[in-house]
DNA sequence: CCAATACTCTCGCTGAGCGAGATACTGGGC
DNA sequence: GCCCAGTATCTCGCTCAGCGAGAGTATTGG
């Protein structure tokens, strides 16, 4: 169980962290006047944006969770915020493409940047084996998350609390 | 710039782990008829009953940044779940102490206990000082948000995008 | 040209959370 | 003992995010 105490050590440093960027999430849309969903839209649509990929109304909705109706509200609001705009895909006319505002692109600057800064600062701190170790870490935590998504419900948890 | 990129692959990975954090929670709750605040919530208060803190509903209120009226309909919704029982203070007779139920408990430990159990499984895959380099690096990380917390709205990010 | 299909939007509703004010209790001054 | 300021919680009326159902509009196949 000294293992053990190890990895809970670790484990409620992860939800302390994920906690903590929560609530810069949070706290950074409370100030800009949208709700973390928002955020979270604007995050996927930043991302698409970077990726090249024609964003969607459909596709937004389904990365959110949202359903056809939730997501016209929130293209509606961040369309009045002057985020992004709407316009009709010319191929295929039921279509429309979302494209992200300049306007947005700053807002997600100004969002990450300072965390951004201030994590590639704190990572000055560690050599690059050691870097890689973290992200070998983050990498395999990430996995196990994303394998307990999957079974869900079921207890077996050897740990302990 | 180089050491720039291999900062930005572990900034990207540990948003990633956030958002799987994120949908997990997300999952859970819908799958058990509750909110994410609700679980939010659930965590405060667990978290402060092994502290050995008393919980009032103006303190889970104040965690959660809710103000009263929302806290009052929060505390009713976990109190109608049966996870959380109400008790007026002997000594400060003004006061409502929270007292979580072994429901409560029981829920908590089957939202955690699949999480940790693989998340201690993927650990073992490391050795004693590779865990140590990740706890130093969690740790870092951490401080590193709450710093970003602080100062907000002044970009001045040097990290690039 | 018509039917089937895909994508988005509109309508009516539920419910979380907010602001303001009511209510209950404590401790200090008279 | 009684009134008053301060603190903790709850009630009321409201706003708005998101849901379910269904309408509107464009593409594709026959």
């Amino acid at each position: 169980m000294d293992d053990g105490n190890r990895a809970m050590g670790l484990v409620h440093l992860l939800r302390a962290l994920t906690v903590e960027l929560d609530r810069f999430g949070g706290e950074f849309a409370a100030l800009h006047g949208l709700h973390p969903t928002d955020l979270r839209a604007l995050i996927e649509l930043l991302d698409a944006d970077r990726a090249g990929t024609a964003a969607t109304p459909g596709l937004l909705g389904g990365r959110l969770g949202l359903n056809s109706a939730g997501t016209t509200a929130l293209v509606d609001r961040l369309e009045r915020l002057g985020l992004i705009r709407r316009g009709r895909d010319t191929a295929d006319r039921r279509r429309v493409l979302l494209a992200v505002d300049e306007r947005a692109v700053e807002l997600g600057r100004s969002f990450f940047g300072p965390v951004i800064g201030e994590l590639v600062t704190a990572m000055a701190g560690f050599d690059p084996a050691e870097l890689d170790t973290a992200r070998r870490f983050l990498g395999a935590m990430g996995e196990a998350v994303a394998r307990a998504r999957g079974a869900d419900g079921a207890a077996g948890a050897p740990g302990s609390d």
